[in-house]
DNA sequence: ACTCGAATAAAACATCTGTTTTATACATAT
DNA sequence: ATATGTATAAAACAGATGTTTTATTCGAGT
């Protein structure tokens, strides 16, 4: 046991790299030149490439419950509006991409667009947990019941802003956007501002029945 | 010339192939099985592989202009808001699980995740138009210029939701979401009024001053 | 009938990649 | 000091993959 510190650089080497480009476009050599190991250490350490992934997936699991804890805590005791505030802020200053768990949920994202086995593992410990916060905020400020179909698509739209805008690629799209510290906090308050106002408009309507025996306005073709 | 027509079976195959797994994850080969061609196929008719994708970008471009133009011209003559619940509706109509142009925008979302090359040509002609048309709407909504950052912002917010709720992966996380077509146009209202109630938040605080001089709310720590 | 060029097919190549094998260094226990 | 087990290193392997090469087919123009 001379060293036994190549296990902890392969998995610091290898979050970064499965992060940044996702499993399948990662080499197994890669990872060992980066985290200055011989390429057979992968397969001595964990098994396999999956088995290495996983260990990662696992690290990044922790992290996510440990986000959502610490905007929870944070929220405490404050309204619901003002808890989700703060859960926005908490995601946002921790995704900052010179944040050191930048890499978590770019992870996610991943997954989310090429699921691994691990995908599994993800959703049951570290997505579902947090969406049930964010389902039980959203219920009271929509004061329905939490399996309302309204709160899981009010959730969706929440979340689906703040995972679309931790994609280096949108800086390409819309050129004006960067994620430097001070711009954060301006765009948590935009995003804020935006859910809060889209979940008052949903508050609106009572009734949405799917189903529409309700005449509604006429629709263009 | 016997027969022209493998040219155009390639195309159609990867297009399909491309849009489900992104460019690295197919393989040659199997896109010239699915295509009932042979190997050297993609090499003669497109030079190379990235040859073969960028020709499928280009038809996906198309597309997508003629989506835009689609929920123009639908929405030709109608307000603001009327506008934006067309382009909803026609966008969400056209990547419906089960319609011809699903590929298209499975395209995009690859893209955003894994850039190609290809990638400036879809931001020019086929991203950039579209989000100015949107920015044009929404900038009408806000009631301020164009190039406010807030308009950007709400463009975001909702073109997010929109590529969010098309990602296969959603479905896994929210159990009780799916894409039939009878749930799309309640999917559709329910995203425009979620936006069109998050842009009406925004018109609220008139000037929105990233550097602050104007004292908020103070924020929990 | 012959030629020419485009399209297809089969095989071969070179490279990349995950994994395994074999050998070596080294700390610890006997 | 010797043996043992753990960690590292170098080389080799097997399969996949993009591309190239070489032949072959087939229709059109002369």
């Amino acid at each position: 046991m001379k060293d036994q510190e190549t296990h902890q650089r392969l998995l610091e080497a290898a979050a970064r790299l499965f992060a940044r480009r996702g499993f399948k476009n990662v080499t197994v050599r890669e990872i060992c030149r980066a985290a200055r190991a011989n390429v057979a250490a992968v397969n001595y350490h964990f098994d396999d490439k999956l088995g290495l992934y996983t260990a990662v997936v696992r690290m990044a699991i922790d992290e996510i419950r440990g986000t959502s804890d610490s905007a929870r805590l944070a929220g405490e005791g404050a309204s619901a509006e003002k808890k989700l505030r703060i859960y926005v802020r908490v995601f946002l200053q921790r995704i900052a991409a010179n944040s050191r768990d930048a890499w978590i949920h770019q992870l996610i994202s991943r997954e989310m667009a090429d699921p691994t086995p691990a995908f599994d593992l993800i959703i049951k410990h570290g997505i579902r947990p947090r969406l049930e916060y964010l389902g039980g905020l959203v219920a009271e400020l929509l004061g329905c019941p939490p399996d309302n179909p309204r709160v899981m698509q009010s959730v969706a739209g929440l979340q689906s802003q703040l995972l679309f805008c931790m994609n280096p690629a949108v800086a390409r799209v819309y050129p004006t956007f960067n994620l430097t510290p001070p711009a954060i906090d301006e765009l948590a308050r935009h995003i804020s501002a935006f859910s809060l106002g889209g979940i008052r408009a949903l508050r609106r309507h009572r009734a949405a029945v799917p189903s529409a025996p309700v005449r509604r306005r006429r629709r263009a073709s």
